[in-house]
DNA sequence: TGAGTTATTATTCACCTGTATAATTGATGG
DNA sequence: CCATCAATTATACAGGTGAATAATAACTCA
């Protein structure tokens, strides 16, 4: 005895909206409650849609999967990249650690993006756009890394850059993992201190007092 | 219309192994599929039973998921440790590079743990019982790897020790994972070399080049 | 204002999930 | 050789899953 049909009222957004709205929805639900808890329905739910209007603009469930984890895993490089940026070419290695101190501080160490990190990871061993999405991303970030490592000032040795670059990615990455996974096993700054030793000592280096400090420009957090 | 109920005969085999085929099936199951392909259903096939089984065993397909990882997890530090400890204890050094090395040849870098650790690890975020789990795994592999830093023949300085052993035993998982994700993009022998290169570098140490080899006492592989 | 488009909702489907319980059969000991 | 016990199978269930389709209402533009 369905009561007599007073139907969900609505607004129409635009196309990009309700795609930012749902992989963002799918991201918070996957970074919450892994993959099993992002279903369509909680997706749609939390993104204040129904469920029918994902397949509206997305082909299937996987096709926005595909789409939140490229979106996670591009943001990191970026804001690494970003980071980077910020110092003057003049000082590689300055540009150097504003790079790897990125990784450990919003929006990059956060509960969401290690959580849907962890959550996604074992989908690039089965599905291979997830695969191939996972190799792009890792290669990039990688390569850029090689590129501000290359720019030390010290004699050209591509082969021994590319393999101080690998050291200092996953170095960068199981910190990364480790910190987000047992927050409460590391102190504050103690994890991006680290980092920067060990990236120091694997290629001979030394960095700034001030490449220590989380929060370069803005404000320190109380 | 149900044919007149021939029944699946069987044998009746211990606990024990019941219990291990089970969780064999399981890990095999999420190695090779994501936990989603780790059904209570797919497991009993696998393991050449019924459904029903499982519960006999388990009380919930949950508590086989914990046995599952737990095993998982305990058998890469057993590894590690039984192959640190196959060097004599005047050779801090050794002991500590055959330790590494471990962790970059089978049993330990194979797909079917990599997988695993990928597929499970994402549960350790909501599960108090996996997150357990995952922190006393971790701190006691990374407590025996602080233990093989601190023998080395240099002053004692336990909170160097600690930092030193928490950026070296993220450089063994960040390239554990790479290497195990990616294989194709890396050498044979290519990442423990990484690897030791790297913690010699962290430590102010040097390995002597017989820790390069892959496969130390027995023969090479064609 | 009114007709047309389509973004959005509502409903339905076939299938799969973990769990609970009942029925049976292999092994064991007298 | 039979009785007992529990390891194992079989069946059933309630709920959740992604997907497909039909109905509707919010905009757009003439």
């Amino acid at each position: 005895m369905p009561e007599p049909a007073i139907r969900r009222p609505y607004r129409r957004e635009g196309e990009e909206k309700r795609r930012d709205a749902l992989i963002a929805a799918a991201m918070a639900l996957v970074a919450e409650g892994g993959p099993e808890a992002a279903t369509v329905r909680a997706i749609a739910a939390r993104a204040g849609v129904t469920p029918g209007l994902i397949r509206h603009y997305f082909q299937s469930k996987e096709e926005l999967t595909h789409a939140a984890y490229r979106q996670v895993m591009e943001a990191m490089t970026h804001e690494a990249m970003r980071a980077a940026a910020t110092i003057p070419e003049a000082d590689p290695a300055g540009r150097l650690a504003a790079f790897v101190a990125a990784n450990f501080r919003p929006p990059v160490m956060t509960t969401l993006l290690v959580g849907v990190w962890a959550g996604y990871m074992h989908l690039g061993r089965n599905d291979p756009v997830m695969h191939a999405i996972h190799e792009a991303t890792y290669l990039g970030y990688r390569d850029r890394l090689q590129e501000l490592i290359a720019a030390l000032p010290r004699p050209a040795d591509p082969a021994r850059d590319r393999r101080e670059a690998i050291a200092c990615n996953a170095l960068i990455d199981g910190l990364w993992i480790e910190g987000g996974s047992l927050p409460e096993n590391f102190d504050s700054g103690e994890v991006l201190r680290i980092a920067l030793d060990g990236i120091a000592a694997m290629l001979g280096i030394r960095f700034p007092d001030s490449a220590y400090h989380p929060f370069p420009e803005s404000e320190t957090p109380a």
